[in-house]
Parts: C-alpha cells; sequence; structure tokens
DNA sequence: CAGTATTATGACAGTTATGTAACAGTTTTA
DNA sequence: TAAAACTGTTACATAACTGTCATAATACTG
C-alpha cells in the first residue's frame, strides 16, 4: 500500500508539528473531496476553505505547515491570495502549492513569480502531489533546525540521528529517540506523562500513562549500558526531567 | 524573506564582481524572460544566449561566474557543452547549473558525470533556483567539479564513473551510483526514503518509498561482492545514512 | 513501622519496519 | 533484433520495536 501509518510522517522533524497542518483553498466540492480523501491518511491534518478571502483570513488566523491554493477561486485569483500571503509575516514562509487547471506556461510562471513554491498543472496525479507536498514541507525555512543539542555529557546529533555518552554510543529506537530529545529541549524542566504523550507520540495517540515509565526505563538502560548512571530523575506524582549533571 | 539584497551576495568571496555575472543559455524566449525577471533584482548580472555554440562562445570570451544551461538546445546538446566547456581553461572551474525537463530525469546521471554542479527539473520554483545559485557561487573553486569523492576506504570517480572498495572496482547501475554519490556527500547523515526519492530519482518521480530500499540492498548487494560489509546503516524509522568506517 | 501510593522492570504477544527474492516491463547494448 | 542489464513493485520472512500487564521495588504518610 501507499499510504504510510501517521508515525511514519512524525519522523520529519523539520516540520512544526507532529501532522503538519495543511491549508486548502479551492472552492470546487468535489476536488476538496479527493484532496482530503487522500491527504488524511498520509497524516496531515487538513482545513479547507471555500474561496480567497476566507482562505487567507484562516492562514493568518491559525497559520498551517503548507498551503494548497487553488488557481481559481471566487473573490480572489490565486495570484492575489498568493500576494497577500507573502505581504503578512505570519504567512510568509509558509510553502505554497498552486493547483491550476492551466497548462499554459505564462500561468504557471507568474505563480511563481509571485511567490508561490511550486505548481502542479490538474490533472495530477496524488502520489506526486503528496510528493511535492513532502518536499515543500521538508525545505528548510526560517526556522533552522537545530543541528545538535546537549546536555551535560550528552550529545544528541539530529543529522546522524546519533546519540553520545562522553562520546560513546548509546543505541536508542525511534520513540527513544524522540523522547530524549524532547526532554533534553527543556534541561530540568519536569513534564508530566501526559504531556510527554502529547509531545512524543501525538496527540491522537491515547495510550496508557504506564506506557511513559516503560519507555523512561528502557532509555535509562540504554544509558546505563553507555556507562551514565542517572540521567532521568523521576519527579514522584508529576512526571520526568533530565538533569543538567549527569553522574 | 526569500530576496537578499544584492550586498549579501557578495560574501561568496571567490566571486570575480560585486554583482556576479551569470550566464543564461535557453532557447525557449519565455524561459529567458521569467529568469531574468527573477534574477536580476537578486543583484545578478544576467546575459543570454540562445543557442549552444554561442553559448560556448561567450563563455571563452567573457567567462561569467556561473552558467545556467538548459539541456535541449538546438545545435548543440547540454551534456556537449558541458564536455567543450570543462575542456577549456578558461571556462573549465565555472559552476554549471543544468535546467532539464522533467521527462528528462533520466539524464541527470549523466549530467553530473559530465560536470554540471547541480541540475534543476522544470517545473522549478524560482526560489530553489536562487538558493541553488547562491550556494555555488559560495563554493569555493577548486572543489566545484568534485573529480573524486571518498569516504572510508570507498572511492568514487565521478569522471570515469567508477567505484572502488579498497581499490577493488564495485559495479554499480545508474540508479546505484547516484544514490552512493549521495550518500556520500553527507557521510553519516540521515536520509529519509523521501528524501532519496526526490534526490536520486527527482520529485515528479512518485515512487514507492519501499523502492528505496530494494536499492539500498543492491548497493549493499555490490559492496559485499567487493569485500565490504556494512557500509549503509539503516535508522530504523528514518532512513539511511553512509558511515564513515566501513567493515 | 505498617500501610498506601507510585514507580521500576521483566516478560510477552502484537505490531511495524526492513531485507530480499522473484517477476514483469523497459531500456541499453551488442 | 535478440540478449543482457536495469527498474519498480510486490510478497513474504524476519528482525526490531511497542504497549500492556503483573510483580517487585521504592517512596511517602501518619
Amino acid at each position: 500500500m501507499i499510504s504510510y501509518s501517521p508515525k511514519q510522517i512524525k519522523t520529519g522533524f523539520t516540520v512544526s508539528a507532529l501532522s503538519p497542518k495543511i491549508l486548502i483553498v479551492e472552492d470546487e466540492p468535489s476536488q476538496v473531496e479527493i484532496l482530503k480523501f487522500n491527504l488524511k491518511p498520509e497524516g496531515f491534518d487538513v482545513r479547507v476553505e471555500m474561496d480567497g478571502e476566507s482562505g487567507v483570513q484562516a492562514a493568518i488566523e491559525d497559520p498551517p505547515d503548507l498551503i494548497l491554493l487553488d488557481w481559481m477561486l471566487p473573490n480572489l485569483t490565486g495570484i492575489e491570495i498568493c500576494r497577500q500571503l507573502r505581504r503578512n509575516t505570519q504567512t510568509r514562509e509558509i510553502p505554497i502549492i498552486m493547483l491550476t487547471a492551466r497548462s499554459e506556461e505564462r500561468d504557471k510562471v507568474r505563480g511563481l513569480d509571485i511567490g508561490a513554491d511550486d505548481y502542479i498543472t490538474k490533472p495530477y496525479s496524488i502520489k506526486e502531489l503528496i510528493a511535492r507536498i513532502k518536499s515543500a514541507l521538508r525545505r528548510p525555512r526560517a526556522s533552522v533546525v537545530e543541528q545538535k543539542i546537549s546536555v551535560g555529557q550528552i550529545e544528541v546529533d539530529m543529522r546522524k540521528h546519533k546519540v553520545y555518552f562522553d562520546k560513546s554510543p548509546v543505541d536508542l529506537g525511534p520513540i527513544e529517540f524522540r523522547l530524549l530529545v524532547t526532554l533534553m529541549q527543556s534541561p530540568e524542566r519536569v513534564f508530566s506523562r501526559d504531556q510527554l504523550l502529547d509531545m512524543v507520540w501525538g496527540i491522537s495517540a491515547s495510550l496508557e500513562t504506564r506506557t511513559v515509565d516503560v519507555h523512561i526505563g528502557r532509555l535509562r538502560r540504554a544509558f546505563n549500558r553507555a556507562g551514565c548512571k542517572q540521567i532521568i530523575r523521576t519527579v514522584r506524582s508529576f512526571g520526568y526531567s533530565i538533569e543538567e549533571v549527569a553522574v
């Protein structure tokens, strides 16, 4: 099958949220349905606005990670929307993919001038659209992804996906990795189990809070093997935190 | 936003002038217009030649800082122009970015062999093109055309299209070659399957992510045959990377 | 110090991701 | 033009990882 579980999407850590928000601005209901039907299973958080004006409005009020913009719209043309979005600080950096029915080169051109990141002409293959969306989301934007994080003697290289304690490598599974990174992003801060479930597993994952304990345990064991005792502090009846001073 | 002031361009210390000279070799007038329209405001000094022969001529007579080269041209093909430019002392070091149409993706392989520094497939985002131009200009000249890359005991001769492990040849197909080179350009960095699909196959290829796994497998097997175990690391649920220390 | 609440951890069954062989369709080569 | 080489997809086996539970260990309370 083509569809990944939402989990796989989460792994793209450059995206602001676990499931990237996509705003679709498109007036044709049938098109909207097709898009929703295909994008949701990919783990995207899809929203729709049916006309240009409300599209711009929605984008500014709650900035999505990416905008799918139909070329022909009632009220405002795609170009005009693009312009407006590019003018606003909130939305300036958001990647825009234009959906255009016309295949004339001229229109494409104008779309790109205006600041769309990409365009795709109807009829398009869903696969290709998804590929383009993912690619656009991956493209580095203003917010630079942190490459290395370190707390005490622990060092995480995000690019290489490697973790070291005092130069010796620590072997972690995917969830442990994310858990560690989450904790390390705010050293000493105590996270509740529920918070961690949200941040690491995603809001939609309804799991036992005990699951967190188990993974914390696994994380600890992995660090023990690397010669590091006591990296995570348990705060009774609150949660966990990572400590600056590893022992 | 996207557009840097011309001043910022100057930071590329290898660039001859304050506004880098760019030679566009492209026969399609509308394309030329788009490029001019977008590149001039970025502070580039843009010149245009409409066919291959005069393109080469112009490049030799007044060497630009960078060449944008369309793949399909009347008179001479992109490949041939590349070859000629690389042969001439005046132009040998000038970075070349190839513009190729979607259907010609297969030729990318050859494009890089020939000595293009980068290629970009139409339709491209202007932003991306500009980013790549700047990146190419920033790059120190000497390594503009990378002849050989090596990681650990693996050595790739780009020009001859040959790969060695510890001096013994490794036989690879075109895609495996590109895959290997991509991985080798950032050793240890983990690439997601989607990223690799973009970088090796091109964004509009829209293939299954599993295809990457299969090719990684083929790459591994090829190296096994040459006596090299464990060259590519699998990072579960993230992707693959190439390791410095081959075993 | 007993009694209670909370956390640590081993075990395990279920799930998911990866490695590969096989195959049919293409492209390249001879 | 036929043979050889290369591709993308699929299916299946296997390995790696998860979540849950039961039980043990620990911390708090009065």
